[in-house]
DNA sequence: AACCATTGCGCAATGG
DNA sequence: GCCATTGCGCAATGGT
């Protein structure tokens, strides 16, 4: 019914298996996965040959639907038959729970840095206008500077020209 | 051996199922999985009962090591049943390169987008103290224009003193 | 111990 | 088809 008639979208049920050491986590439907990567950076999944599922592709407008048939209430309990202390509290709901206010305070700290980048942008623009501005009010007022040294060497000349003057009339 | 003796990673083999109409994928190994959002941007996850994986821990310091033994070659054809026409190439090794490609990708483009805001930010305190300098510049020029304009006055009433003292002189 | 904030990373969608 | 950019979720980690 709902789930299938929206064309790009597939829900999918899946189980996983692991194959080493410290088998204390039960089965799990994994969303996101992370492998080691290699000292240098690059990835393992080749190495691994692991193939990442990517037929639950995002229906880009999605109508909302009644999915509640499939939700299975999760193991929930997970039992460590070892004596190993588990881990936090990885399946279900308050592991959810806990993703979810991550991602909320993801998308927060993102939106905070994307305003924090375009107001510093933003700044360094306004301060290269001011800094033109500045720039011009310095060249007028240098040269008003200029303008009153030449305009008083004149006084001085003609006032040692009245002096001289005076001089010769005495 | 290699693999159970980094203590926080842990290898994982797990298949997939899924559930749901255009049945065209083969069994994939997923490593990061998208669910349809609802329409209030909310994770579906939860609805589905979907539990993810988290057990597969990214070793924070890794060593290399060995993990060719379990490297399932993928099953790579993929023959589609119906005449659907496939998927890009989801499947395996082509798949893997361009992800691969992608990631690459990713990371040049996020570096050079940080290099691109530490520009930013130092280009904005650059042009902070070149502003103040500026400033202190003009400070001291309009002071400079104060003095001799006071000068100026001051050898205008010298002048016009001299000039009625001559004209008591003759 | 519990929370939020920040960060690196991979996936997928999309733009050029 | 390819690379670049972007939004997003996961997990690790930092700070309280």
């Amino acid at each position: 019914m709902s789930v299938s008639d929206s064309p790009p979208s597939s829900i999918c049920m899946f189980a996983l298996h692991h194959q080493s050491s410290s088998s204390q986590d039960s089965g799990l439907y994994g969303q996101h996965m992370v492998f080691p990567k290699t000292p240098d950076g690059r990835s393992m999944e080749q190495m691994m040959g692991f193939v990442p599922y990517s037929s639950c592709v995002t229906p880009s407008s999605s109508e909302r639907e009644d999915f509640s048939q499939f939700v299975l209430p999760p193991p929930a309990s997970t039992l460590h038959p070892s004596g190993q202390k588990r881990r936090p509290s990885k399946d279900s709901v308050e592991y959810r729970q806990r993703r979810e206010r991550n991602n909320i305070a993801v998308r927060k700290s993102r939106d905070k840095a994307r305003r924090r980048v375009q107001m510093t942008q933003q700044r360094a623009l306004q301060l290269q206008d001011e800094n033109q501005r500045l720039q011009l009010h310095i060249q007028h007022l240098s040269h008003e500077v200029d303008s009153l040294r030449h305009y008083l060497s004149q006084r001085h000349l003609q006032a040692r020209e009245q002096d001289t003057a005076g001089e010769d009339v005495c």
